[in-house]
DNA sequence: TCGAGTGTGTTCGAAATAGTTCGGTTCCCG
DNA sequence: CGGGAACCGAACTATTTCGAACACACTCGA
């Protein structure tokens, strides 16, 4: 495989899961850490992600500030990954589902992309874009409208209005904070109203969140927790708040990374 | 082997693949390495792949939309930008306006990054990320949803829905093909129907189609010729076609590229 | 037959790429 | 807060690839 080509399928995975790690892409492309070291920086230098420890993110104008954030969101890609592979395990052939926008739905889209006759929905540009690069003939993607958010959702009243008219029978959603008193939240209040849409448009809804997840609080609510029929989350949840989820939701999926 | 069907050859796997090895190609057809060099550097330099160390990719590596979008965006170049630059005269701060999908429509969208307060609405995905990457706070950007097709517009019911709602004050319309007895024609059903649906939610239509549109005919009609309100086009037309236009279309503006 | 033009091969120093080693740093977990 | 594991980047080496320059063979028209 050429460098170029190489640097190329790193930056498509970077801009898809929002975060690499190196031990991953040499185990992957079958070169050693240093040369992905030497891409990723590389790819640096021309503004197009950003280094972090462990591997690289998305370059993000906004929230450049807080230093630990990005090196661990690259560290939970085990967590996300256990997660994404569980949840693929709820979709047969010729589902129709949606799925929200956000790293760990991008994770899962990539596990989806060998599901014969899949109907998607999403209003994330990267999960479409997963589909749209690596999915089959037979795979429908819808992208609802809306104006973009840094986060490449689209939302808004655009958004809002083309998911109410579609009907899915499942919808993974993937959320920035849940609690016990504020339910799942996002950080964005148009992105919330786009993914209680989503949830009004879906037969089931399954909720993907790993354990940091746990005590976060969003500014805006999508859906209290119980209206979850399945969450997936990961082992690194504490007891108690185990103990409470398994209460309130119909169906608690814990599963352990590698 | 004729140098000329060998680099026929290379083209046609560079294309297929993504990707060639001077290596491998040398071997394959029987020649050095520097034979090999020098077609990569001749196709180059026509723009048709990018040499890279130690071999060959397509010219815009990492998006897999080569065939559809960036191919074609190569060719009359000069017409369209000349045929941009007069449409983006056309449009005023604090507009609300849409863009069709094309490659002239694009060209046109990154004239229109510093325009202050423009609300944008498109279903091209492209032109999207045009205003995405280079515009202004100020400006907002709708994209309509649907399903994706090979040139990365977004088509379907639920582009067409999305886009019923809305009412904008000038489209810019991109087309394939116009004819006395089609119209404005694209080779896409789906994007003609999406193309249509934009029409009806602008109060005014101003169509871009530089000269060598002229005679051809795409499967799907979108318009009758004088459904415009403004047609650009460039002095490559021929006397004949201009009489007729001017006649039909109630403005056509022609412009000198360069 | 000559000579220009084209296509190809060879040689060789420079540049790019990749692997390894190693000392230092960072981060996780108890 | 301390130990251990993972990670980082600099430095060095080996290998591959690049491209300029020159040489050779062939074609074709004068």
């Amino acid at each position: 495989m050429l460098a170029q080509q190489r640097q190329a399928a790193i930056l498509d995975r970077v801009r898809a899961t929002g975060g690499v790690r190196v031990s991953e892409l040499a185990a992957e492309y079958g070169v050693s850490d240093m040369t992905i070291r030497r891409d990723l920086e590389a790819l640096a230098d021309r503004g197009l992600l950003a280094k972090v420890h462990g591997g690289a993110t998305t370059v993000s104008p906004g929230s450049a500030h807080e230093p630990g954030f990005a090196a661990k969101s690259v560290r939970q890609r085990d967590e996300k990954a256990a997660i994404a592979m569980r949840a693929a395990a709820l979709v047969s052939p010729g589902d129709a589902i949606a799925l929200s926008a956000g790293t760990t739905t991008a994770e899962l889209a990539q596990r989806l992309v060998d599901v014969p006759s899949l109907t998607v929905v999403t209003n994330s540009i990267p999960v479409a874009d997963v589909f749209y690069r690596g999915g089959r003939p037979d795979q429908t993607v819808v992208l609802t409208g809306g104006t973009r958010t840094p986060s490449d959702a689209l939302v808004g009243p655009v958004a809002v209005a083309a998911i109410g008219t579609l009907h899915l029978d499942l919808l993974f959603l993937g959320v920035h904070g849940m609690s016990e008193r504020a339910g799942y939240t996002t950080p964005n209040l148009m992105e919330a109203d786009a993914d209680r849409a989503l949830v009004q448009a879906s037969e089931r809804l399954v909720v993907l969140a790993d354990h940091t997840k746990w005590g976060t609080v969003g500014i805006s609510s999508i859906v209290p927790l119980s209206r979850a029929d399945v969450l997936i989350t990961d082992s690194g949840l504490d007891e108690e708040a185990r103990t409470l989820l398994s209460e309130t939701v119909p169906e608690l999926v814990v599963v352990n990374p590698q």
